[in-house]
DNA sequence: TGTTAGCACTCTCACCCCTTGAGTGCTAAT
DNA sequence: ATTAGCACTCAAGGGGTGAGAGTGCTAACA
């Protein structure tokens, strides 16, 4: 085959397989892949001088770099994205990590509250990363059922139920006194009109509230009834509701953060917030069901350059969707990752099904 | 006064001065402290020649270290101590930073279960150290209401709001498929004889729901009392129910932390949850209602010897308890975290008992 | 034409030595 | 009791060196 030069074209398999043999000896031992120890421990079936015309090859069209003349070989982001898309081949979690995993789910079957929580500590320590994990949360939330609860004569709690079974509670100041008794007579009609209604629907009905003669028991409603709508539109627009994470630990005791710049940098990765909630609502919003991975550049923010992130969505489409992922040095096992997370995501899914059953 | 070589006797007023010289210094300036600098930046009256005799005086009472032979003087956990107890004078916060705080709080006023995070955020930018805080528990719960929802026909919700105003909520599968009128009844029923109840009064009473010719819905509700009581019991039995912090990250930036491995000691010292709720039970638990200090080693914990805590407890003694406070490097401006964190203890003081009133 | 042995070359890393400067502890004088 | 003076110690930084690792290139080979 004349003069394969290839800019961009697909590799051939040798080439390939070589990339991948730098990636995983690079990811298991954290040293950079000289051709020496290629020839050692893969069974190439050629000398580490035909090795090393194709790591500059590879080095060529940008999925290798040196750290400096003498060493060996390290991945860059194109790399692994080019590993994660084409080479590596995924096969299911082993059996015995999915045991351990469902294991550790049926403690806990009744406390949905806490599921996505046990998520990440199970992602956490099956991937050694840091998990991370978000509640399921509907697209526009609904009022199961209203409470006010007095706290005191001029202070009451106001209590909104949302389907999926979550809880958002505010206090409401009251101008004058008002008993419990009529706070739940205020509930109660309240209830009548408001429930299986989402935010706009609410807002759509707060007339109604607002009777010819109003009393002062009419106003009191019509601000509940505006405050419940609120508390929806808030938790509707928040795209992350809550964001749990467990092991960093494991992360930070990578060899590769052993720099206390690249360690702060890391710790800064999991505070992004913001990032992370823009993600998360890119990885849950798609259609797409399936595992999506970041490696490191590919994350604008800079704290994100050393770590990447291997996320799926899971829940019911249009209904209910959250996310549960892992965050990892660049460094890290993409298959065993994304078998993984596929599996875990596949776990949340039947519990939101029992849930909606 | 001829030849006061004192053991463990009270420090003379000069010897006094010295140290705390030395502490405000390199709290100020992260460098050990030499004689020199001490008689260039204080007025101290007497040559670098005195101040070397009284700071080798100061080391052997074990007040202060050498880092190595030709290095300055840097404070021990016991100079600290000494200088915490005895030496400052502890000024109320400046009236700006008072301001400043109070200007903060007076935006969230209404939304309690915010109050505490808001108080951690506010210590962790007025100390730049990490702000730390829990909610006000109560010390046994009491239910002010009980919710029963249906979530599907076999799986209901049961919420429980306790009388300070946090909701606890868990969900029961169903033997058999029960509607939303039912467990409405059911939730009627249950607040009858469970509210203003604590755990161990609703569990005395549970017999009451053991009718002679009991029915599928005594066996219920007796079923979703017992639970009830057992939400109550999990709740007393957490001596922290949420420890929320923010800052952590002054506390990494500091220099003493530019090592990775001392950087992650700080990280695990803020992990450990175990200890961390231990202490903030002592803070809360004992009748004392002023701010406790635990310095570097005087914590059990390995990884919480570079760290100190200042810690308060607020709330109402009897009814519910909280904790605020700030953990920071020993190296820390102790005056400055005391004043602050008792005036936001006094805050939350306020705040508490308002919802009270 | 692809593969390989051989070799020069480059660069890091660890080590040592040396110098500099900071700061102490001690001693003798006041 | 205080202080000036001085010898001493030690950390930190710079420069030099040798070993080792690994590459890239070239020329020979199948």
């Amino acid at each position: 085959m004349a003069r394969v030069r290839r800019s961009s074209g697909p590799l051939d398999l040798r080439t390939q397989a070589i990339l991948r043999a730098v990636i995983e000896e690079y990811v298991t031992t954290a040293i950079p892949v000289s051709s020496q120890s290629l020839v050692e421990r893969y069974r190439l079936g050629v000398s580490s001088a035909t090795v090393r015309n194709i790591l500059a090859e590879l080095e060529r069209s940008g999925l290798l770099t040196h750290p400096h003349t003498s060493a060996g070989r390290v991945p860059t982001d194109a790399g692994y994205r080019l590993y994660v898309e084409a080479i590596v081949d995924l096969a299911p979690l082993p059996a015995v990590e999915q045991l351990m995993i469902r294991h550790q789910f049926g403690q806990v079957e009744y406390a949905s509250e806490h599921w996505f929580r046990l998520a990440a500590t199970t992602l956490a320590s099956i991937t050694r990363a840091a998990g991370l994990a978000t509640p399921a949360k509907p697209r526009a939330a609904r009022v199961r059922r209203v409470d006010v609860v007095s706290i005191n004569e001029r202070l009451a709690s106001l209590i909104v139920v949302l389907r999926e079974g979550s809880i958002k509670q505010q206090l409401v100041a009251l101008d004058e006194a008002i008993d419990q008794a009529t706070l739940t007579r205020l509930a109660a009609r309240l209830n009548a009109t408001v429930v299986d209604l989402n935010a706009e629907q609410i807002e759509r009905r707060l007339a109604r509230f607002d009777r010819p003669n109003a009393e002062r028991e009419d106003a009191i409603a019509h601000d509940l009834a505006a405050r419940t709508a609120g508390t929806l539109r808030d938790y509707d627009a928040a795209a992350v509701e809550e964001l749990f994470s467990d092991g960093l630990i494991n992360v930070m005791s990578a060899p590769e953060f052993s720099d206390a710049a690249k360690l702060r940098r890391v710790w800064a990765a999991l505070q992004n917030r913001a990032y992370l909630a823009e993600l998360f609502g890119r990885v849950a919003g798609t259609g797409n069901e399936d595992v999506r991975v970041f490696i490191g550049h590919e994350n604008a923010p800079v704290e994100m350059a050393d770590v990447s992130l291997v996320l799926a969505p899971y829940g019911q489409p249009g209904r209910a969707m959250g996310v549960v992922g892992v965050l990892g040095p660049t460094r890290m096992s993409y298959p065993h990752a994304i078998g993984t997370v596929r599996f875990v995501s596949g776990l949340m899914n039947e519990l939101v099904d029992h849930l909606y059953a």
